[in-house]
RNA sequence: GACCCUAUCGUCCAGUGGCCUAGGACACUCCCCUUUCACGGGAGUAACACGGGUUCGAAUCCCGUUAGGGUCGCCA
């Protein structure tokens, strides 16, 4: 029998008092290969509740399943968080006083807590496993988010009693999570609401330590759209498809902020520092969020737009190299980012916005040109176009705003029937930038040459 | 199946017994701005799952039903 559990009579009231009144948070994440949006929220929620309480935020890799652990596998997590802007107090890289923070390091510990129980008489081997004998009681877990719930453990059917150990001396889950918790001094646990189920579980090893369990906060699941499980391949599951998919880190924190959480005065776009002041993790909500791809975008729009043409560049650059797009000098680039930021919701778009501004081998999008030179007047237009820009004294957007005008009266044609065929012969699109400003940067001699060569290979065969 | 959680516009959040003929945001529709597409400004469509209670009064409290989610592993 489990004497800790037994302890004449006496119960909890011989538990061993936590001796930090400190705020110590962790994320533990189980290193699968990549970092789920909603482990990604799970950390948020650590972390903002460790900053607001002014608590530490511990980082600790559960890889006990030997099998999948690969240092790849571990980065990719460490990467989404350091994107995230989630920086840790202790953990992998920085160390810290309750290491090692791989649970795959940390076996003596765990061998040490494995005698006390086994000595206390609360494990039974099972076909060389090892189980935890349940003490069939109800349980009730206090949770910051869920409140008071029950759980009734008297039936072993239902309740079968938990593994914490294989034959081959791994360890399971809810054993090491239990004992590391305890080792690090966590005093919130804060975790996706799958866990709640477990929590009971956990609440007996506890007690079978002889250890105050830490308070619990179950936060609710973030789910796709439809309803259903999100899982690694879904539109917006992975971290790493925000950091590929050029969203800037602050939005994506921002979005995932609010679901389950918010400010309570309808206030959306809340900066970082405003968000660690205002979050409260119990005005978390209980009900699992739909995830929408829709308004993660609209939240990025949000921070592109509040970057600094500087930081536009900085952000873009790696996007725009590895679409293989040669932009020459960064002064080069500059003024044509300028014209194509408000037009993308991410920085993976940037590259398409800007391609024809660094190459004459554009492409010509079909629709475009069918539209733009479906009759052979327009060819007409743009000759006289062509002529008079090439004779204008200055080369900017108001001079050849006015210079087309001129064109279009002496043609008797609408300015807007050359703008067209001007943009899709420079461009080989029907949308794009501002015209003539786009035609400014683009220069005299590129916008020129471009328009007599489109002339020439989009003109009627039949001439 | 058992146990647990949840239930307000399509989605995310407000709303904790009377301020609600339910508010904000995304999306959508329309209008304005615009010599493209966007941006921006304005307007609009759209919800308290259902049924019982409690109460002078319920989106708000209680019960049931239904629906969704979670857990029940020698996964984490």
């Amino acid at each position: 029998m489990c004497v800790f559990a037994r302890a004449e009579g006496l119960g909890f009231a011989r538990l061993t008092p936590r001796m930090n009144p400190e705020i110590r948070v962790r994320f533990a994440p189980s290193p699968t290969g990549y970092l789920h949006v909603g482990g990604g929220r799970t950390a948020l929620f650590n972390w903002l509740f460790a900053r607001h309480e002014g608590g530490k935020f511990v980082l600790r890799i559960e890889d006990t399943d030997k099998a999948r652990n690969t240092p790849e596998a571990v980065a990719v997590i460490l990467d989404g968080l350091r994107w995230l802007g989630l920086d840790w107090d202790e953990g992998p890289g920085v160390g810290g006083d309750y290491g090692p923070y791989f649970q795959s390091e940390r076996e003596e510990i765990y061998e040490r807590y494995f005698q006390k129980l086994l000595e206390a008489g609360c494990l039974y081997e099972d076909n060389g496993a090892w189980r935890f004998r349940s003490q069939r009681e109800v349980v009730t877990v206090h949770d910051i988010v869920c409140g008071s719930i029950a759980f009734d453990l008297s039936n072993p059917q239902t309740h079968p009693d938990m593994t914490i150990r294989r034959p081959d001396g791994s360890w399971i889950f809810h054993f090491v999570n239990v004992v590391d918790d305890i080792e690090m001094r966590i005093s919130h646990v804060i975790r996706g609401e799958d866990h709640l189920s477990n929590t009971p579980k956990h609440l007996e090893l506890f007690k079978a330590l002889g250890v105050q369990p830490p308070a619990y906060a179950h936060i609710p699941l973030i789910l796709n759209k439809d309803g259903s499980k999100m899982s690694k391949r879904d539109a917006g599951a992975s971290i790493t498809g925000y950091i590929e998919g050029g969203f800037l880190p602050g939005a994506v924190r921002n979005y995932l902020s609010l679901l389950g959480w918010s400010p309570k005065d309808n206030r959306e776009v809340l900066e970082l520092d405003e968000t660690v002041r205002l979050f409260d993790l119990a005005k978390v909500n209980r009900k699992n969020a739909h995830f929408d791809l829709e308004k993660c975008l609209w939240f990025n729009t949000q921070y592109l737009q509040k970057t600094s043409p500087s930081q536009f560049h900085a952000l873009s650059l790696p996007f725009i190299e590895k679409a293989g797009i040669a932009v020459g000098t960064p002064a080069a680039l500059d003024p044509v980012l300028a014209l194509v930021r408000e037009k993308v919701k991410t920085l993976a778009e940037v590259p398409g916005w800007l391609g024809y501004f660094f190459t004459e081998e554009y492409p010509f999008d079909p629709q475009a040109v069918a539209k733009a030179f479906s009759t052979p007047v327009a060819f007409e237009r743009l000759a006289a176009l062509t002529r008079a820009w090439d004779t204008s004294p200055i080369w900017d957007a108001a001079a050849l705003e006015a210079a087309l005008k001129q064109v279009a009266a002496d043609l008797n044609a609408k300015p807007n029937e050359l703008l067209l065929p001007t943009r899709v012969a420079v461009s080989g699109r029907a949308s794009g930038p501002n015209l003539f400003p786009m035609l400014e940067v683009l220069g005299r001699e590129r916008t020129l040459s471009r328009l007599r060569h489109a002339c020439t290979i989009h003109a009627p065969v039949t001439q």
